[in-house]
DNA sequence: AAAATTTGACCCGC
DNA sequence: GCGGGTCAAATTTT
């Protein structure tokens, strides 16, 4: 591999130096974190309480469909005055005030890649926002019992070529894993952090960092494992997307270590948030979430500077690192 | 067949 | 009532 040279190191390096080098979060399921394990004797908002006592399952029909064959005729349509209201009731759901959820957000130009894996079970398309919110769960919710959960939203920022090119994810962490990460996987290229204590607001701190890492190659809807990291070769592609405008079929993990291994050599880094609220530095402390980047760029000492860090290779503009500090 | 995604409906907080 | 988050059947891919 050609995209580790000396010269990289170097650079990072004295970025590194730049600022006050910050051990990298560890595995967020081990360390401990203000999150509040709701697994057994939590709070009565737990989901999987719910989902566990609530054995009915709400009549609906489904609509899904992706074919040309229009929508499916199968799907046996039930009067309007079918929907009986009444049936939900017998098993609510209780739904955790987001505002009341620890949480972390975080632009990445690669949403998956951050050592879990994730099952996307919903997305919708957000008020005043330009791409739909994608929302994933641990694919260990199920068997472990796993709560961690994340949205990824495709930043609307201007520029449509650049936005194609190194489009940017804004990725919300909710929950706390209690499952065990994939070692093999490694963080993302984390442009900008942010925790949240209170409420899932977007990243706002101006901590930015410019990079290209490996993605997987997307591979369209559906279907197990369509997005296999391994199937990228030339591997420093923009993250896939299906479609200009939807970030689905994101799906992070898969136990290859291809690319693993390109993380290891520190060949990309990451910025913390700017040393903006003290209080935010703070709770970044004693955040430990799925941030497992090998090079961790934390808020430099001095405000209202901008570091921007180049290899200068042509052929490798993934190496271009701009951190800007306010 | 299993696992993951799609996607409209449903639920709930504001 | 609106908008965001979640559910779950249908569908797709492996």
């Amino acid at each position: 591999m050609t995209l580790v040279v000396g010269r990289e190191e170097e650079l990072l390096a004295q970025l590194r130096e730049l600022i006050t080098l910050q051990p990298p979060s560890p595995t967020w399921p081990t360390a401990p974190t203000p999150f509040k394990a709701e697994s057994g004797g939590g709070p009565p908002t737990a989901m999987a309480e719910d989902e566990a006592s609530c054995q009915g399952k709400r009549s609906r029909r489904r609509g899904s469909k992706r074919d040309g064959g229009g929508d499916k005729g199968h799907v046996v349509e039930e009067p309007a005055s079918a929907a009986e209201p009444t049936t939900h009731h017998s098993c609510k759901r209780r739904r955790k005030t987001k505002q009341q959820q620890m949480s972390s957000s975080l632009v990445t130009s690669v949403p998956d890649f951050d050592g879990y894996q994730w099952r996307k079970y919903g997305q919708k398309q957000i008020e005043g926002a330009m791409y739909p919110r994608s929302y994933y769960r641990c694919t260990r919710s199920a068997e472990q019992g796993c709560q961690a959960k994340r949205t990824v939203q495709r930043n609307d920022d201007g520029g449509e070529a650049a936005a194609a090119a190194a489009a940017e994810y804004t990725v919300v962490y909710m929950g706390q894993h209690s499952c065990t990460a994939n070692d093999s996987m490694e963080a993302p290229v984390i442009l900008e952090t942010t925790v949240v204590g209170g409420r899932p607001a977007a990243a706002s701190t101006s901590a930015n960092v410019v990079a290209n890492s490996p993605s997987s190659g997307g591979g369209g809807g559906g279907g197990g494992g369509s997005c296999s990291p391994t199937t990228t070769p030339s591997g420093f592609a923009s993250p896939a997307i299906s479609d200009n405008d939807d970030i689905t079929s994101w799906s992070s993990g898969h136990s290859s270590g291809d690319y693993g291994n390109v993380f290891h050599d520190e060949s990309y880094c990451w910025a913390a948030p700017a040393p903006a609220p003290a209080a935010t530095l703070e709770e970044m402390g004693d955040f430990t979430g799925p941030i497992r980047s090998p090079v961790h760029v934390p808020a430099a000492p001095t405000a209202g500077t901008a570091q921007t860090i180049d290899d200068g290779e042509e052929g490798h503009p993934d190496m271009h690192c701009t951190v800007s500090i306010s």
